[in-house]
DNA sequence: AATTTTCATTTGTCAGACAATTAAAAGTCT
DNA sequence: AGACTTTTAATTGTCTGACAAATGAAAATT
């Protein structure tokens, strides 16, 4: 791991891409404790400000965490699931905004997986994850409810039907891509009708989903799929009309 | 984004996400130049090298890129596809190895997500696509080829089938479950009766992407998955065993 | 024996300095 | 004037040395 050539450029990024490999090549393993950071510029012949700056970014990718005092030190990190989650859903959130992803690409990419999920859904979901999609189905037929509030609430019913796979791995890949889009989401204003709509397939996916009955299921989805990029493109047309008149 | 609260605890880490959060909700927009860190240290009154700290957290992210000299400066960097791959793969590898996840559940979401791609890619895919699944089951019949050689063709093959779909927002998702998965892939060791078996599959598989079939793909990446667990369970049956005998 | 105090270790932060890089500005020569 | 060279200023990258804050272990005290 000591390795660094002669090469005396971004010594923090060769640094952190040294200890970086040794985690992943399991040289290093959970919870074990890295030398403290003097050690660690004495090993790489650096300072320890340069030194730190390497662990910063290790830290920013929940690889390593620090604590302080006398049997303190930087500890290799288990990643968890939660923290997966969250770089995955940056990560997305900064993809989609910044490549000027059609609407209709993301949404795309977000029903094919949520179908892939829907099978094994009606398969183990539990009474619990059945509950919470009604629970949020409920919620989105309340009139007073924001546009904010709805969105947040259509994130929590897809969430319950993926976690009712009962595989923490999609789980944690469907994060970033429904998460992801909620920008995207946040752009179309919902209307009464268009909330309407939504509701009853929502209900529809639900029930699919408590009969146990994949295909139908994923039936609703792809229909909720079409349904969104016409909200979508509704929209989209009318900003388009909007600007060309001002 | 100049807010800093009087908890002076973690000044690198609160820095970071106050420009982090800059940068997500648009105030920083792709290729915007912040300011130099010295007027940074001076905006959160802190000292440079906690700035400097700050900002190689982003850099790790690749939020940001630097450049030295008279008009260098950190950058907000557009996130590109290969650079999310990149950090999709280490997370999902991390993920997978840290937590004892089973090879079943990640063989689970990795072909449910592949088969979600299976329509799309047998609606889509290009003559460039299809050449390169057959040049790699063509590869994986090679007698010499080396079990990693394998392993890496395998993961090209899925790759071209999940390309084929057009859509990068899938390829990026799929990358990190496929890729993810070579360290447990690379646990099994492929008997000449099992590499015969899994190209038989592969054939099938693009045989039905030629065809534009995509039920017969689908099938046959079912079956994929099935053999796959059945090998992965012989593999893990017999450590067990040798490591019962000694 | 229990509690308190001291101490050593380690991370977090700061100040100031110099090196390396880079592009623009200034100067120089044809 | 135009092309080339030199200088300069700005900026990041790195180093040195220092002190503060936290924290657990050891020592001292009751």
């Amino acid at each position: 791991m000591k390795i660094d050539p002669n090469n005396r450029a971004d010594l923090s990024a060769q640094i952190a891409k040294a200890i970086r490999d040794a985690i992943v090549e399991g040289q290093l393993i959970v919870d074990e404790r890295l030398p403290s950071e003097a050690e660690l510029a004495e090993q790489f012949d650096v300072s320890r400000p340069t030194v730190r700056e390497a662990l910063k970014r290790l830290a920013a990718q929940s690889l390593i965490r620090t604590q302080r005092g006398a049997t303190g030190g930087a500890f290799v990190n288990r990643l968890t699931y939660p923290e997966a989650y969250g770089q995955q859903i940056t990560t997305a959130t900064l993809l989609l905004s910044m490549n000027a992803v059609s609407f209709q690409t993301a949404c795309e990419a977000r029903f094919a997986m949520e179908r892939a999920c829907a099978p094994l859904s009606a398969a183990r979901r539990s009474s619990d994850h059945l509950a919470s999609m009604r629970a949020e189905v409920f919620r989105q037929n309340q009139p007073g409810l924001s546009d904010e509030a709805f969105c947040a609430s259509d994130v929590a019913f897809h969430r319950a039907l993926v976690d009712g796979a009962g595989n923490p791995v999609l789980s944690y890949q469907l994060a970033g891509a429904v998460e992801g889009m909620q920008p995207l989401m946040n752009m179309i204003t919902f209307t009464a009708r268009s909330r309407a709509q939504i509701v009853d397939l929502h209900t529809e996916i639900a029930d699919g989903i408590e009969a146990r009955d994949a295909p139908r299921a994923e039936a609703a989805l792809t229909r909720l799929e079409s349904y969104t990029n016409e909200l979508a493109t509704g929209v989209l047309a009318k900003r388009k009309a909007k600007a060309a008149a001002d």
